[in-house]
DNA sequence: GTGGTTTTGACAATCATTATCAATAAGCCT
DNA sequence: AGGCTTATTGATAATGATTGTCAAAACCAC
């Protein structure tokens, strides 16, 4: 039986708040720096449960933490991440969802899962970083 | 100055001959077995190197594996990977490949690169993990 | 309230990855 | 070739995130 707990909550609760990607850890100090004395394992348990039951989204860091986010609906969808600011924009797949099922399908898998996230610069980031590469090229010309 | 290590070279050859993703530990291990002395520290160095370059793609496995693959290849395909048995089947992407450039341009990202791979089990793993979980579900009724 | 069972949480265990640092060997110079 | 400088290696320790453990506490049905 599921039970409801003030923890569960306060997990569910604390994610809804946060804007964007969070790390499980994260998540932690911040209940804890709330005055929560909720433990970290439990902190973990409530974050696989929601993302489980499609309550949250996790994809991986670039240095291997899983981040969690609050998510509305049990939709599916996926993510343009800017490399450099971290900016995150949702993005409805529908089209890549229909090919990830067929292509599944074409092969007999089943169960099919993916992980279609599109990485890029954004707009303010582009202006940024093209100023930026133009001295590392003049640093890599240098032998 | 940077070197010319044998080392490197071994880790640069298994890469190319790994057909898919291919982790860190995994690599070692291949290497290993075939008869390589080489250290589990070098390897994660050499990866890292390479992935700095630009000769290697890397990605993170859903269980937080950091996942690499030879990458200089003139085709940009995608995979199919059985999460049970480590298949992976070879995909081409157009259609994918133009809705990732659409949907960054749409959101004036630039330099978009993207992870898109499909995760599943493969026709043999389905029947097998049928009657494993099967064999699961019996087990969970036992009180 | 009481009972049965889930859930919690402190801590230990695990796993991938990174840092350490003495020993080795690559590449330059003569 | 021989010597020297220093990048590189590799065994191991350290780190850090995540998961397992298990007794104690909390929750829900009755």
């Amino acid at each position: 039986m599921k039970r409801n707990t003030w923890q569960r909550e306060a997990v569910r609760e604390a994610l809804d708040d946060t804007e964007g990607f969070i790390s499980a850890q994260a998540l932690h100090s911040t209940l804890h720096a709330s005055g929560s004395p909720i433990g970290l394992a439990t902190v973990y348990r409530a974050l696989g449960d929601l993302a489980s039951n499609g309550e949250a989204d996790s994809l991986q860091s670039p240095d291997g933490e899983a981040l969690y986010r609050a998510c509305s609906t049990t939709g599916h969808h996926h993510h343009l991440i800017c490399r450099n600011c971290g900016l995150t924009v949702e993005i409805a797949a529908d089209e890549v969802e229909a090919w990830a099922k067929a292509v599944a399908a074409e092969h007999g898998f089943t169960g099919a899962a993916h992980v279609v996230d599109v990485f890029g610069l954004c707009a303010n980031c582009t202006l940024l970083q093209a100023a930026g590469d133009t001295a590392k090229l003049a640093a890599a010309q240098k032998p």
